[in-house]
DNA sequence: GTGAAAGCGCTAACAC
DNA sequence: GTGTTAGCGCTTTCAC
């Protein structure tokens, strides 16, 4: 006898109507047992509790936010993922916030659908916060969430307006650490592997390393064309440099990948040996820069602590108790490994 | 004069009620402007959109799943994203499912949370589909997707009782592809270095290679004891495997990072020049394995193929007029680049 | 401490 | 083609 497949739209689930039919109490004492703080004797939210549990049954948070005007929905919004640093910020995030019981929708801005259009879809879900995790992203957006109400979070980045929260490494010190550590080491012909010219993250990280050059009367830093946060940005960025009459002895590049690549350049097509004739740093410390073919030098984002205030953040305002907007930097460290080194007379 | 910030929950939103009264027309009438296969005439339903676009008005699609029920939403459940394939996809997928007005939700299965607690709050928002993207999951999951009649697509997995759809790449014949190609180039010890045990993925994989061996008449491989999908799980399989007396001369390895990480053990560790030496080969093509430094050859992933038919099964889905239940396989191919090449008499 | 009733924003019969 | 009504699943006054 063979199964007859019932083409049924979704298997009605079971309502606070069932479960208060099923004990014979009204709806609104379900409904009561739970929230923590509403009046309802114990024993009867145990009851109530337990046969839900049973049965499976928990409140629809669509319905609930209908009411509550909570969504408990935090929508996040990205854009490139090539940098495996924002999908592990992705992940935490979603995991964090999911044990808070806030839900992430999130959206990924396609170049081809305009943002507002990406946002537009994003806002109309209600979400009580939106994270905004993309590298980059006009402030008209952040714009469009502010004129429905919604409080934005920028992760890694921030509007010019200030006003909006903002949680970031402290890129610009992280610039000028590395401008220290290299020019500790020797170095005086120093050069900066660009990356998105608009991100913030670019520009911080490039504004701190060439104050601090100036800072301590070195030479200016180069700059490549900022492309993007790309293998083949570092390398092709790497190329340039390289081929010039007196090309730098160093390379601060604007994140690990983009320094993975400008490695590749100069080991492959130029011989040059790291750290010996090229020192190379990066910056976000991601999983592959300790790997040991790469060992790489880079300014370790604080990311721990940069999901933690992030969903903090989060929770406040979603419960509309949070402070004045407000950006907060938080440092990054230093990570020596074996790709920079004291310049010596073999240059 | 300063400006004072209200708490106000959320600035209240534009409805149909409100437009339906500025219009002078009834509230259902404004609904309908929305359906494209609504009775309405023309002219009132262009009035109705142009009044709407100008006030930034969009049903909202929660109140509306209330009723309709179908919430537009779709659950994306992801584990580790160690592997940079997983980020791929899944932006694929949600800009995607966008474009065609599905939203994601997503969630990450958290090892100290239960797998059954998370899926429980992703699907007490009632999404039309679940799609899961996690390398491993208990069939129990997919039982309590079923159970409340949401339909479920896996991602590069099955389910073993064949109930749900699943969307896979070949993995098998994959496995017996890698044999293939490395039995023709005169290769006779083989190993397999493994990932995750209880993925299907790794499974499939190994007993295509095998099971491709054996019918070729080769010597059965060795394969390492699965651990994860990792670099340094990588590392450590070809450490074993090399320091045998008579080690593999090449090497198939269950996915692109498991690959690097066991190159990088094969020359830092064991001196081993890549192909010359120990032949490489990995699984994904993932972009970093056509990165210079590694130039990997591997099995690659039909991923926009997999993306696509895992988009079109959703839509199906969520609109109720998929088909049975059934697995796709979507047949890789092997892309050969320069870390394989033909025994010779130097071994 | 509990129930009855109203209503969140929306769609779907059903009249007209 | 449009308006009226009911009701989705839930919370929240307000009585009791």
């Amino acid at each position: 006898m063979t199964e007859v497949v019932l083409k049924q739209p979704h298997t009605p689930r079971i309502t606070v109507k069932d479960l208060a039919r099923q004990l014979g109490m009204s709806v609104s004492t379900v409904s009561r047992a739970f929230y923590e703080d509403a009046v309802i004797a114990p024993k009867t939210r145990a009851r109530i509790l337990a046969r839900a549990a049973e049965l499976g049954y928990q409140p629809n948070p669509l319905a609930r936010g209908l009411i509550t005007k909570s969504s408990r929905i935090v929508g996040i919004v990205v854009s490139d993922i090539t940098n495996p640093f924002y999908p592990e910020v992705l992940t935490r995030l979603t995991g964090k916030l999911q044990a808070l019981d806030l839900n992430v929708m999130l959206v990924v801005t396609d170049p081809k659908r305009s943002e507002d259009e990406t946002l537009r879809v994003l806002l109309s879900y209600h979400p009580d916060v939106v994270i905004i995790l993309a590298t980059t992203l006009s402030s008209a957006s952040s714009d469009a969430c502010r004129k429905v109400g919604t409080p934005v979070v920028f992760f890694n980045r921030y509007d010019a307006s200030q006003r909006s929260y903002a949680v970031t490494c402290d890129n610009e010190l992280g610039g000028r650490t590395v401008a220290d550590h290299l020019i500790d080491l020797g170095h005086r012909r120093l050069a900066y592997v660009a990356g998105l010219p608009n991100a913030s993250t670019n520009v911080d990280r490039w504004k701190g390393f060439h104050a601090r050059c100036l800072e301590r009367g070195v030479q200016a830093p180069l700059s490549s064309v900022g492309q993007e946060f790309s293998y083949a940005a570092g390398y092709a960025a790497a190329h340039g440099f390289l081929s010039s009459d007196e090309p730098p002895t160093a390379l601060f590049c604007a994140n690990d990948i983009l320094a993975i690549g400008a490695m590749d350049a100069a080991r492959r097509d130029f011989g040059l040996s790291i750290p010996d004739r090229l020192s190379v740093v990066g910056f976000d410390d991601i999983a592959m820069a300790s790997w040991p073919s790469h060992d790489l030098t880079t300014v370790g984002q604080p990311m721990e602590l940069m999901v933690e205030r992030t969903v903090d953040l989060t929770l406040s305002l979603s419960r509309n108790d949070a402070s004045q907007p407000a950006l907060q930097r938080i440092p990054g460290k230093l990570v020596e490994r074996s790709t920079t080194r004291a310049i010596d007379g073999r240059q």
